[in-house]
DNA sequence: ACGGATTCGTTGACATGTAATCAATCTAGC
DNA sequence: GCTAGATTGATTACATGTCAACGAATCCGT
């Protein structure tokens, strides 16, 4: 098929693998797109949806920009950047914090807080729709335990390739 | 735990539900990241990979724009702006396309298949060592069959949500 | 208390993705 | 065969994320 030989001398990977491959590819853009596009109908993108929802389960509905931004898997600059954002849309805004005068808080507003209220069952509703309610239990089952397997640390992970 | 009733008021996903969202999220971040890391490493990102990937598939090692940009899931306007960045880098050059005068093939260049030639067994490798060899065959068959389940088409898809 | 090293958050330069836009082509009706 | 509207092709404005560098505040050994 390939008009390049030196190409298709690849070792590629068998068929099986290649399939699965290709549909975790798949699975990821497909899922993603649906909740995405679901929250988008609200108004919200997935990080807004990330940041209201990890910032109102705090005490205070409070954090500090760093912890906030470990928490979820974040750069401090990314959050930083969508914060200011979301702080001109009015869904939460920045307080010094009194304890360390380099850091600040980020604590949601209401109408922040009444943000989240309302689209927190439609997205739920939404992962529901597009990956909890297609698979059956066992599929569930095999995501964690891939997941898990996928999370081992591997013997030679950070050793020199050659 | 959380200082805000109506949000705990919400009907969450069961544990079980939980845990396989979370843990589907997690995959998808660690491998994506996994591999894209291996192809920065020899100064490609996935999405450049993708293009030269499928470019050398074609005879001639050449397609339109648009059929392209079909081929891969890409909008035309994303496929253009990358293919500007990847031609400036010389890995693909465009052409006019004598038959459309609004149309133009992309070409891949002399060095965009000696990079991709020189890409394919790392990315294959990544793949391998990030996903395929961390997963037992029966993990591999359940991937392709959550695959299937996640992409047929639901009943109610497009009805209204009322 | 002092001074260097570290940490916090912000910012500038840049890469990349999506939505709006402009231009060329096709097509139906006359 | 011509023209107006719809369709299709590709590029440009805008939003968002990353990396590196920075100023300011804090920590800590002396």
């Amino acid at each position: 098929m390939s008009t390049n030989p030196s190409i298709d001398a690849v070792r590629w990977l068998n068929p099986d693998q290649e399939r699965a491959w290709r549909a975790f590819l798949r699975i990821t853009v497909a899922v993603q797109a649906g909740t995405a596009r679901d929250l988008a109908a609200i108004g919200l993108s997935e990080p807004d949806y990330e940041v209201l929802s990890t910032l109102s389960e705090r005490p205070g509905h409070t954090s500090t920009l760093g912890e906030q931004a470990d928490k979820m898997g974040w750069s401090r600059s990314r959050l930083s950047r969508h914060a200011t954002r979301m702080a001109a849309r009015g869904l939460l805004k920045r307080t010094p914090d009194p304890n360390d005068g380099r850091g600040c808080f980020l604590v949601l507003t209401a109408q922040g807080l009444a943000v989240l209220e309302d689209a927190a069952p439609a997205h739920v509703e939404s992962v529901r729709r597009h990956f909890i309610d297609r698979l059956t239990p066992a599929d569930l089952i095999a995501i964690e335990q891939i997941a898990r397997r996928l999370e081992e640390p591997q013997a030679s992970e950070d050793r020199p390739v050659t």
